[in-house]
DNA sequence: TAGATTGTTAATCGATTAACAATC
DNA sequence: TAGATTGTTAATCGATTAACAATC
């Protein structure tokens, strides 16, 4: 066991120190104080050094951060250096997007094969990928030893899939069906929820001209 | 001035009530108390108590909740039954997957148009939506008094496209394109941030193998 | 009525912010 | 050295949980 519980709220904000260390390097800014970042990404600088600090001591006292450093420590800190044998169930629209999604090779997750249930769909090349038959996957799972699921299929028949695939030893979920998924503690599952998404902004929006 | 403050953390709950309660619906239980709605949902009772009561009583004492009634309440307190005017801009494949959800007609966004700047996409038709050109959005938004745009582009312009949007009205905003947006306080940005939440499953892979 | 369960107040917990000594 | 800024402790704020009187 290696790090001292990191409450969710930290985990959730390193993605956003990352890009925008990513963004000064681009800028060829290699200096920056927790002021100064303070400034451009939102948080406050007291907030920032508290972040920072759950993991290791990344700054100088009177000098700050050095960027490239600390984009480096914090790309580790997400384990974006780690490789995960990752597969792609559901072959759909949204499935298509993300399989033409560049970000995957930059984190670490290598697409191996793409699974579809539709007959119409098994078969079809898209991207380099032949759609395989969702009924293979399990096979797949095993003899390849796949890390991670990407799954885009609809709300029903979500969760028996999340069964089958941890029931072959997948030990996580990039879960894009409505649906909270139950799984053993050991497995990680993070959900992308539209509809959540679409329906907080339907609050805000909503919120909004309440105030008018 | 409506509401008194309603946190986010509230606010993001209530997507998952309202999904919850519909759950019920369908398999025909018309009643329950916050005890019973706790067990399938992960909250605490107190918390599903007091969520609710920032809105109003919709319980009974000795009784609970009705089901019908108290989801056709969050529906109307997250605003499914107001109608937006809405462009969807980047008809990629995300573009196109969002374009093929349903859930927005539930939820009262109404697709107007979808543009894009891609030359060989313009004049093409997706789901009977003919592909406008991107040039021509700040002219249908003001002609149509569009209130929501769907923002599927790449981080590069986006930017300078909600800046636009905003310049000629747009209220609110579903943002894809991996960046935090600068909008005046009155316009709403809901974002929907890939990158980031692969990198958080990253982590948390990282997590669990470190405590092997 | 007795039992159940809400609405709501009070207590606790955790996360954010402020402050400042340490130190580069 | 003097100035700047971190790392870290203490104070504050807000959100969650517990408790219970009100009441259906």
């Amino acid at each position: 066991m290696a790090n001292k519980n990191i409450s969710m709220a930290v985990i959730r904000r390193l993605p956003k120190y990352y890009r925008y260390l990513a963004d000064l390097l681009a800028r060829d800014i290699n200096r920056i104080s927790s002021k100064e970042l303070s400034e451009i990404i939102g948080f406050t600088a007291s907030q920032i050094r508290q972040d920072l600090n759950n993991f290791g001591g990344f700054g100088q006292q009177g000098y700050g951060y050095n960027v490239e450093a600390l984009h480096k420590e914090i790309g580790k800190i997400l384990g974006l250096d780690k490789k995960y044998k990752t597969v792609l169930i559901g072959a759909g629209n949204l499935g298509q997007a993300l399989l033409n999604y560049a970000g995957f090779r930059n984190a670490g997750f290598d697409i191996g094969a793409v699974f579809d249930a539709n007959p119409k769909m098994i078969g079809l090349k898209i991207r380099d990928y032949e759609i395989l038959d969702s009924d293979d996957i399990e096979k797949y799972v095993l003899e390849n030893n796949v890390d991670i699921a990407i799954l885009c299929i609809p709300k029903n028949g979500a969760q028996e899939v999340a069964d089958k695939l941890v029931g072959v030893g997948v030990k996580g979920i990039w879960n894009f069906a409505p649906i909270d998924l139950e799984v053993p503690s050991d497995v990680i599952v993070e959900s992308v929820n539209l509809t959540e998404s679409l329906f907080t902004l339907s609050y805000l929006m909503k919120e909004r001209d309440d105030e008018e």
